[in-house]
DNA sequence: CGATCGGTTGAATATATTCAAGCAATGTGG
DNA sequence: CCACATTGCTTGAATATATTCAACCGATCG
């Protein structure tokens, strides 16, 4: 269902804002007044649970839209990993462009594709792959181009816990692992870079 | 955004058709000519991939609308796990109707907050917690209106196993322990009766 | 410099998987 | 109608795997 015009949807939105590292955009629980079309930067997205768990909902490159809700209030929190540019979405420019409707509709299914994908990665029975199958799904976007891909990682080592569902020692453990084995580098704790990318697919179980 | 309309939308419908027990909706691959809109029964999805794999996409029943797809293919098969009655929706009826669009923007959204929640079920870290939630979201529909709460089941346990990425095994295990410590009865394989919910939610970890 | 924080690593434990056997229900052929 | 085979489910025992708890390390900060 390609009904889609990206271009000129586009040209009548808002300038982009500038939103810097560790900002939070909305907080779960607000009144969803805004949706976010992300032009550059990454950003995080959580849940908290009553007792206190924390589940990441997903992490959003350029040209996904957050904050997508069909009532009141947003269902997580979102934060900035890197400084970005958004374009701020409000809900009466959504209500009065059926362009912009269509887009947002596209990007939900998009959305959803992608979750299913996570259910993938979730359901794998060792941690081996949910790791390998997690740095693949944060290259992804800037897989094209050149040969070395330099991925942003999480802040910390629990938000890729908790986004998998495994303990923070085990991320550790096979990320590790993999460093051991020449499949990816790490300049530092917030970035990786993947040398073998067949390897890594391999270990994602593809 | 709560701007939709269902009553009006649903009688410009065509009158449902009827699907009997494993009948297949839809083929992974196939054009997506049609979506459709479940007035009764229960239906499941999965996809397959190369290797063999399969995965679960998701159990659905009333008033969810399946075969959504933005491109032009469905990314998964659709069977049916009872008889049941559903509402076919046509791509051109879709264009041209506002509403229905709305609806279908709607129905993605509350599929992806569903996406959402069986991450959250599979980052559990005990295959307790997956089972009892995994039964807590099948009896989510029909949970209003009588104390005691019948389930229908998928064909087999393998098709729950799947769908929470544990072995048959262990949802065997799972179930019967549920089933000694009496807060769950199994008339036959293919249902479940709920006996103590507060019981179940508990070890789902609410 | 000492304290703190996140990350890593090691050892013991808990948990799920795997492999294998047994069971109950269903279906088939004599 | 009764063996017999088949299928899916359950249960048990051994194994593999991840978690937990604890110690350690390196960087950052007061």
């Amino acid at each position: 269902m390609a009904y889609l015009d990206y271009a000129e949807t586009v040209q009548t939105q808002a300038t982009p804002i500038v939103k810097l590292l560790d900002a939070v955009l909305y907080h779960q629980g607000d009144d969803a007044t805004m949706a976010y079309r992300i032009k550059s930067g990454v950003v995080m997205a959580y849940q908290i649970y009553s007792g206190g768990t924390r589940q990441i909902t997903g992490f959003f490159q350029q040209d996904d839209i957050i904050g997508l809700e069909v009532d009141g209030a947003y269902a997580d929190t979102a934060v900035m990993l890197s400084d970005g540019r958004l374009q701020p979405i409000s809900r009466r420019q959504f209500m009065q462009d059926p362009h912009l409707q269509n887009e947002l509709y596209a990007n939900a299914c998009e959305q959803l594709r992608s979750a299913q994908s996570l259910v993938l990665s979730l359901t794998r029975k060792c941690s081996d792959a949910k790791v390998a199958e997690f740095l693949l799904h944060l290259a992804r976007p800037r897989r094209c181009g050149k040969g070395r891909d330099l991925i942003v990682l999480p802040k910390c080592r629990q938000d890729i816990a908790d986004y998998l569902g495994v303990s923070s020692e085990t991320v550790s453990r096979r990320l590790a692992a993999f460093k051991r084995q020449g499949i990816v580098e790490f300049p530092d704790r917030r970035s990786a870079h993947i040398i073998d990318f067949p390897a890594l697919e391999a270990r994602a179980g593809h």
